[in-house]
DNA sequence: CGACCGATTGACGACCATCAAAGGTAGTGG
DNA sequence: CCACTACCTTTGATGGTCGTCAATCGGTCG
């Protein structure tokens, strides 16, 4: 596993064939894809509600999210995203956005149009596949989302998140003896599991007391992860990583 | 807007032309597809977490519903699906099944098997893309749920859950005059809102005697579709429903 | 008629929300 | 180098929405 900070098209390639095995030419294709890098500051959207992009994004580094908000102004965080994810996939097939999505920390972006994704799907149909099983794969996210905030207590809802989080950085090499960066905030935690900001503070401060993690700044380490599985009851089927991704 | 009960073909094609525009010749094969017909009793399931099915399931009449549950046996329903749904089109890409459906009515049941699908998509790729965006729209409904579940209170939650109800069932013609059939049970709808059941009772009772719903049996009526709609903060923004479908 | 399932009601309590304020820490600018 | 500011974290007090437990009612079907 590279250490060293992967190229854009190495860190997009790294994230695909974690969940689908590619070809040497299928790679090869990928990395002559065009990408525009963008760099950007926390809180910014990328893309909002009523939008009609004509690319994706690619996150390089930093945290994004996705958000909607009720009319009341109450904000649910629908998912995190981070290095190697492309939160708005779905912008290939749905013309107006219905989300916003942005960042949650400094990020560096990597733009990718349309056109060229589609001309890519095109010339490889096996990558037809890949892209949709990836937006397959976040459509999964969101059930187990919905399944953690809807019936699990906001304890093991909040270890659950952070499994998630330390399982979906470690395919992509940022995740490496159970630490990793975490730059959310407990407002942003408390928007994404749909409890308050301060109960989350409580929660964390209990999950800390127990050993399952330890905090210095925006840094997280999971001493024991299977200790912390457990109390998120934590099952990384709905990731559906091929097993080479995970050994 | 026909009346009669469509065939199996005819309503599949319904429901995706509410969501993407269909060609005469997509139609026909999509109307060459051999489809099996299979009925079944209520509470039965029909796919279960790690199975991997080789044929995708179309609802032709009644309800089902997708879900998980937690090592505490808490069940939570990630969506209900209603004629002309495909509640598995993931199968087609994601192997292994990490969810369960189950019928919540009797129903009838038509099995595509993949392997067709598959050859009907290489031999149309715009229906590639049309079963794609189905599934976008799938994930985009899960999105609208975690938003609804995690941040609205009891009374607009249920409220929504409605206006979507109403607003899909209606696409395919399932809804005239603001009364459909609702076979969900309270139990049900509680699993789905993430509330409990004696909840649940108690804010069906508020919303009829608000005049925002009534019901007889299994049907649902709503007298108001305006007024529910702003009980229930409903934008069917995220259904993503081409206009012709909506007029 | 009895069994079963779903709807309804009542009493009670807990988990978590709300409101408010105080500490920490990092970055900015004088 | 030290205010000053902004943001995040932490703490305390209070209460409400909703969960839990348990029982009853009502309709359906064999």
């Amino acid at each position: 596993m590279t250490t060293l900070a992967p190229t854009p098209h190495e860190l997009m390639i790294r994230k695909m064939e974690s969940i689908f095995p590619l070809s040497v030419e299928e790679k090869q294709a990928i990395s002559a894809l065009p990408i525009q890098l963008v760099d950007i500051k926390t809180n910014q959207d990328i893309v909002r509600e009523g939008d009609e992009p004509s690319q994706c994004c690619l996150i390089l580094e930093g945290f994004t999210c996705m958000y909607k908000v009720t009319a009341e102004g109450k904000r649910q965080i629908l998912s995190l995203y981070v290095p190697g994810d492309v939160p708005d996939m779905q912008s290939l097939h749905l013309k107006v956005i219905d989300i916003n999505i942005a960042s949650i920390s400094p990020c560096k972006l990597g733009f990718i149009q349309h056109k060229d994704l589609r001309q890519l799907c095109e010339r490889y149909p096996r990558l037809t596949a890949a892209f949709w099983r990836e937006t397959l794969v976040h459509a999964s996210i969101f059930r187990e989302w919905l399944l953690n905030n809807g019936q699990r207590p906001a304890y093991t809802r909040i270890a659950h998140l952070i499994c998630e989080l330390r399982m979906r950085l470690k395919v992509v090499g940022l995740a490496e003896n159970g630490t990793f960066e975490m730059p959310a905030t407990q407002a942003e935690l408390a928007d994404a599991t749909g409890i308050t900001q301060v109960h989350t503070n409580r929660v964390l401060q209990v999950l800390r007391a127990d050993g399952l993690i330890s905090t210095v700044k925006t840094q997280m380490h999971v001493p024991d992860w299977n200790k912390l599985k457990q109390a998120g009851e934590f099952d990384s089927l709905y990731l559906h990583l091929i097993k080479t991704a995970t050994a």
